[in-house]
DNA sequence: ATTCGCAATGTCGACGTCGACATTTAGATT
DNA sequence: AATCTAAATGTCGACGTCGACATTGCGAAT
């Protein structure tokens, strides 16, 4: 492997100046500079970060822990966030995955310390609350799309499903809808609870009663093994007699089942109901006719911004205790299409 | 940060003792382990892996580099088939993605080879034929999910998209089915003329006449700004008077739009129609009722096969010219249930 | 008791880079 | 011409680790 002594050689100068034109430093003759690039060019010469990195303790590298990659599959946004950062900002990404095991978690913090990577993002695949297991490792960390357990002092940005859940339901309010139905996420995660409670506080804003809301669980259990009540729930709430002219669904896998449910009853959406779902998870909300009205995740963002605070948190500038709530936007589509509309999608199917 | 020198200090030996410790070199006292490994505890030591690859020049670090993280969600199944592969074998994972930019790529080489990685594993996201632009820059690389544009000497690993499709239309004719509709795949997709290619030879092998077969294209135009037609045509077919009783759609994707085509039709699914796509991808497969009947891609073991032909090339005991195939399998599901089964589901809706 | 053999441990230097410091060079100033 | 100044370039060593080689110690064989 040529080194910077075999390109001095070949340029005739030291292997300091070698460097110093590779660095950029200042005081180096034009001259100078043009015959060592040459040689750098004719050598192939590549620096040697690991070296670097011995003497300068800092490694330009970052570190991704996540626990399960595959199961909400639009989340890899994140990490496509991050890496874009990272491209930006002359870093490179390692990247890890615990599949949620604690044992292997750790060997994932050690390891990362042994390549002496300046800071972890610890990114969760759904929004939940984490406490990581670093044991004796010491690394700056930023949890992405997660929150820390009480009286664990990590910085955190995640999404305001909060926020998404109100505006969403204000825009079937502003539609207005008078009777909606919800099927809520996994009670286990945590932008169940935000969710539903945004759409509560919503709709009590909006003048509607309880009795104008029809409530049901649509997934129970262990994540990655629940069960699944959404088809039939969905089927026995659009069964109703007074049934609701908008469903609401915890995310956009189970605003599918909502569709596939109100189709098989001969119902038109958004004819005969509005189905709405949340995450904006575009196979799903692209794919579905009419396309679904739901709330885009800043997954990307998330990452990026992730990054940004982990970086500051590196140098110095972070504080351990920032908490980033990134904002949810409503994303109008034919499924909740106003009544002015109805029109133009009635007749796709 | 705590060196060999500190944990040698405190343990009251030298340094090389102390990495005799570590790498688990023999001719050690027992009580000298004991009170090194008491040490290392202590002090919180992990080795710098950075210092031991500059003498070593082996990094155990492995690079992927994808082109679309995102587009399509559960190929992020072959990354972490990746990973697991390096977490058995000791290695770590460096994450590059290009966004399909060749001078990114360029700049993603460059710096693997800055960090002396030991490989690449080149991940294309859909299956198709690529040119890695790696430049001047030389490190062992891998193919995988696609194959290598003629005239390069990359080993490669994909999945059998032809056999996939062929025993998937077997399948269909061993149901009974005789008349067959076929929704294709943009044509710029390797997989596409694969899968339509084993359709027809399948159909053939089994009695069916072209006639019997109705061919319609779902998608065309560039990758990722494609234009859709597959609802339409999904409807169309469904519409005709000897329409089709099995429809084979491209993917999983498609196979949804076909679902809601049928259903806004009035027809059930198996009843009346069977349905099925390709790829497995399970929000979707799993996600409709009845469950997709499709074809599982090998996307996990992609990955960790692609890391194993990876390993052997860096060892020299690979081969440039090694071309592996991975086998795709029929998952049969409720959506091409037989008439035997059909009762069950036709109450489900 | 002496020698031998091998296990246990230590010393030293090299890997590639760059910071601290030293030296050389050329033009400016007197 | 002698001196000064600052730019240009070089020398050296340290970062953390481990391979090559050297040394020490101790029980076995004679």
């Amino acid at each position: 492997m040529v080194s910077i002594k075999d390109v001095a050689r070949v340029a005739g100068v030291s292997d300091k100046t070698v460097s110093r034109v590779v660095n950029r430093e200042p005081n180096v003759t034009p001259d100078t500079i043009e015959r060592v690039q040459l040689a750098i060019a004719d050598l192939g010469y590549i620096p040697n970060l690991a070296a670097r990195s011995i003497r300068s303790s800092r490694t330009n590298i970052i570190g991704i822990i996540t626990d399960f990659i595959s199961t909400t599959p639009y989340s890899g946004d994140i990490v496509r966030g991050v890496q874009d950062w990272a491209v930006a900002h002359g870093r490179t990404v390692l990247l890890a995955n615990t599949g949620g095991d604690a044992e292997r978690e750790g060997d994932v913090w050690r390891t990362f310390k042994a390549h002496r990577i300046d800071g972890v993002l610890y990114v969760a695949m759904y929004h939940r609350v984490v406490m990581p297991t670093a044991g004796e490792v010491k690394i700056p960390a930023v949890l992405v799309n997660s929150h820390p357990e009480d009286g664990l002092a990590y910085p955190s940005i995640e999404p305001d499903d909060y926020g998404g859940s109100y505006d969403l339901t204000r825009h079937l309010i502003a539609l207005g809808h008078r009777r909606i139905g919800y099927i809520r996420l996994n009670p286990l995660l945590l932008g169940a609870n935000q969710r539903l409670e945004a759409f509560l506080a919503a709709a009590k804003a909006g003048g509607l009663s309880d009795s104008d809301l029809i409530i049901r669980l649509g997934m129970e259990g262990p994540i990655g093994h629940e069960t699944n009540y959404v088809y039939r729930e969905a089927l026995d709430v659009l069964s109703l007699p007074d049934r609701p002219t908008a469903l609401v669904c915890g995310n956009d896998e189970m605003a599918l089942q909502a569709y596939l449910a109100a189709l098989s009853l001969g119902l038109r959406i958004p004819d005969d109901v509005t189905i709405v779902g949340f995450d904006d998870f575009r196979t799903v909300s692209l794919g579905l006719k009419p396309e679904l009205t739901t709330v885009a995740l800043p997954y990307y963002d998330l990452g990026w911004q992730g990054a940004d605070m982990l970086d500051k948190l590196v140098q110095g500038k972070g504080s351990e205790s920032e908490r980033r709530v990134l904002n949810c936007a409503v994303v109008p589509r034919g499924s909740s299409a106003d009544r002015s509309s109805i029109l133009e999608h009635s007749n796709l199917g």
